[in-house]
DNA sequence: ATACGCGCTTTT
DNA sequence: AAAGCGCGTATC
């Protein structure tokens, strides 16, 4: 180069093709000085952003490129087989690559320059640390003693096991700052959790079962589905503990993926892995971490370093370059699917993604999806069974019938066998739990003079009295007005709470035992970050006598003390539109059994009660008899009398708009469109959503059903891009592949 | 999604 | 006339 010339860019001479991170329907090409392998992640202007995109593979030079603006060589290229993975996804559930990217890769890295990221990932490889407590009993006198959630964690601390940076998360959401306050102040301290471990984790003496089970996986080569089977407390996690140690014994660089459906309600399974695994790195994915942090631990996935990544749905998206085993725990739970957006089904992906890397997938249940308990009948997913845990039987479960029960005849909310088996509790020093699916005080206020209903004006719901701040409240929009003092139509001072909430039913229990301690969890209650938690500890150190909640307190919390649990009104479950509603029930209840004393209590026997006008219902049957094979053998008997999956294959095409006739006549269009379907393909009439009108949005759905999934495939395929060419000014439109909800 | 321009309304 | 908002369009 001759001294003095202006040094000017090198000419840009490829152009590639790039999958941006942003929701929109095809890629992008971009110009770069040099050809870059496919799976390279590059940032990308896009509009007048800034957004992470991946290198597809070559394109056709033409004018009008931007170039890339960096290449973030400090990540390794994705692998083809996740970019594959995530191809697949957006094809099978019908949505944008892009949208699909945007969920999997960390947002974090849009905004950074190379040496923020650089400086990120040489601090979070140092930055994997353990917490011990220096000084526990400075630690704790430091503390107020009403601080249960602050106590949990100092005692946490001063454990023999370090605590997980990960793990304290969990047991506080400000941890990260308290641990560095108190390391400044001397109480704690740090060292890196992938040291060596001073003690690796013991694994107990394994049962019959769990060995051969265990057996079983290993045995196996090649993709290998298993359903595992077993209730609370049969030892599920203890399988999976070994088997993901038995993989990383096996080869050393492998990874094991392991999904469970909500990790803050959740804790103690991370809290098990962290505990087994000290000395390795574990990456945690989910919603709730912040963008640097969800970085950090993707790229620990990203590039082998963390060997164990455990994460709700969202994780099964996570570049996973060894991936060696993948454990999805609670396969059945609704959480894995998606409801918005890309509408995947984490569960599903994850037996693809076993079956694209040809390792073993092990589904774990206490109460299996009927898809995956189907699978297993059929052969096509091997079935592990545990049986019912030996020490601390199952609790036995009472039907109380609402009809013989004299309280609840006269409308009472807590019956007489519920109020005295309470209180038998309270005189034993024992626990109860009682959980309804309803909070605020009462489902809807009402006029008895004329009838009038506390109806919310945006949506096709009823507005929820709310006791504790004497609101009306729409669960659906957020719509919230104060109680009026009168009926606004009749003029009525008399406006009467109609139904029962988790409110009311504390207030009953306050009434009934003003000596008890109560402790009320809910999505209300829950607000406050960390509330839940706190809720929680105070149930396990003791300090409460009986819980109320909804499905929040049924999962994932074994509470030791814990000898009633009670469904105060399930009944709702039974005869509800939704075909899922009764797998649903059962489950819940099941598990809901399960949170009651593991360890019994001074010799008591748990017990579930539920208050139900329907006990001679075959669900309550078979969940008194602990029978889920009974439950499924039924439901499947039903679901294929009615042509439901597991024995048919299902679309819904959702559409919404301010004004309803807008979206009958779009669906009206998108019908014609489907006039082709295929043989084998049914097409059903528009019909209004579970919910019609949600925040002024009406909303139908048109459902697609058919026998082989191949051709359903073929048929969205094609009814996608018509409807996409559809002029449909402000019609918001999906498909949702696999609905699980209508 | 997010940003921007266009045309029409509301406000100064 | 200046700011304000719904709607349509484009993002390589």
């Amino acid at each position: 180069m001759e001294i003095g010339a202006v040094r000017t860019e090198p000419p840009a001479s490829c152009a590639l093709r790039v999958a941006v991170d942003a929701p929109l329907w095809g890629t992008f090409d971009y110009l770069h000085v040099a050809e870059l392998v496919p799976g390279t992640l590059v940032r990308v202007p896009f509009g007048r952003q800034r957004h992470i995109g991946v290198v597809l593979g070559d394109a056709r030079p033409r004018d009008g490129l931007r170039p890339i603006e960096a290449v973030i060589d400090a990540l390794a290229p994705l692998g083809a087989d996740w970019v594959a993975l995530l191809e697949f996804t957006a094809g099978y559930y019908q949505r944008p690559l892009g949208e699909l990217m945007a969920a999997a890769l960390p947002t974090w890295l849009r905004t950074q320059r190379a040496a923020a990221v650089d400086a990120r990932l040489q601090r979070s490889g140092a930055r994997a640390l353990a917490w011990s407590a220096a000084d526990p009993d400075a630690l704790r006198a430091a503390l107020p003693s009403r601080a249960v959630a602050l106590r949990r964690l100092a005692d946490a601390l001063a454990a023999p096991t370090p605590l997980r940076a990960e793990q304290a998360r969990s047991l506080h959401p400000r941890a990260p700052s308290l641990l560095r306050d108190w390391a400044a102040r001397g109480w704690v301290h740090a060292r890196p959790a992938c040291a060596p471990a001073a003690r690796a984790g013991a694994a107990p003496a394994l049962l019959d079962a769990q060995r051969a089970a265990l057996d079983a996986v290993q045995a196996s080569s090649g993709f290998a589905p298993f359903l595992l089977f077993g209730v609370t407390g049969s030892g599920k996690t203890e399988v999976y503990l070994q088997l993901a140690a038995q993989a990383l014994a096996r080869q050393p660089r492998a990874q094991v993926l392991v999904l469970t459906p909500e990790i803050n309600l959740t804790p103690q399974l991370l809290q098990r892995f962290a505990e087994r695994f000290p000395g390795e790195r574990l990456a945690v994915l989910h919603s709730g971490l912040a963008e640097a942090e969800r970085f950090d631990h993707w790229a620990a996935a990203h590039s082998g370093q963390a060997r164990i990544v455990l994460g709700t749905r969202l994780a099964v998206l996570a570049s996973l370059p060894q991936l060696a085993l993948v454990l999805v725990d609670e396969e059945h739970d609704a959480s894995y699917k998606q409801q918005e957006g890309a509408r995947y089904s984490a569960r599903d992906l994850a037996v693809w993604r076993a079956r694209q890397r040809g390792v073993a997938v092990v589904l774990g249940s206490a109460t299996p999806s009927l898809e995956s308990w189907r699978a297993a009948a059929r052969g096509r997913y091997r079935l592990l069974e545990l049986p019912a845990r030996a020490a601390g039987a199952l609790p036995a479960v009472r039907l109380a019938d609402a009809a013989r029960d004299t309280a609840l005849r006269s409308g009472a909310l807590l019956g007489t066998a519920l109020r005295e088996a309470l209180a038998q509790r309270l005189a034993r020093g024992e626990q109860s739990l009682l959980f309804l699916n309803r909070r605020g005080y009462a489902p809807v206020l009402r006029c008895p003079d004329c009838g009038w209903l506390s109806d919310c004006p945006h949506c096709d719901a009823h507005l929820v009295y709310h006791r504790t701040d004497r609101s009306l409240r729409c669960h659906h929009c957020g719509h919230r007005t104060a109680v009026p003092r009168a009926c606004p139509d009749c003029g009525s001072l008399d406006l009467q709470p109609l139904g029962r909430g988790t409110q009311r039913v504390e207030e009953a229990l306050a009434e009934a035992f003003p000596a008890a301690r109560i402790a009320r969890i809910d999505a209300d209650t829950a607000r406050r970050k960390g509330a839940a938690q706190d809720g929680f500890a105070r149930v396990h150190a003791g300090d409460v006598d009986i819980l109320v909640g909804t499905q929040m307190v049924t999962k994932g919390h074994d509470f030791q003390r814990v000898t009633l649990v009670a469904a105060l009104n399930p009944d709702s479950g039974l005869f509800s539109h939704d075909p899922r509603a009764p797998e649903r029930l059962f489950a819940q209840l099941m598990q809901a059994a399960g949170r009651a004393g593991r360890a019994a209590v001074g010799g008591s026997v748990p017990e579930m009660l539920v208050q139900t006008a329907y006990p001679q219902h075959p669900l309550y049957a078979a969940l008194a008899a602990h029978d889920y094979r009974r439950f499924a053998a039924d439901e499947l008997r039903e679901r294929e009398r009615a042509g439901m999956p597991p024995f048919s294959h299902q679309a819904l095409l959702r559409a919404e708009h301010a004004r309803a006739e807008q979206v009958e006549v779009f669906l009206a269009r998108a019908g014609e469109l489907a006039a082709d379907a295929p043989a084998g393909v049914v097409v059903y009439p528009p019909v209004p959503a579970a919910l019609a009108r949600v925040a002024g949005v009406h909303r139908q759905q048109m459902l697609v059903e058919a026998s082989a999934r191949g051709a359903l495939q073929a048929f969205v395929r094609r009814w996608r891009a018509a409807l996409a060419e559809l002029a449909a000014p402000r019609v918001r439109w999906a498909i949702d592949v696999d609905p699980t909800d209508y």
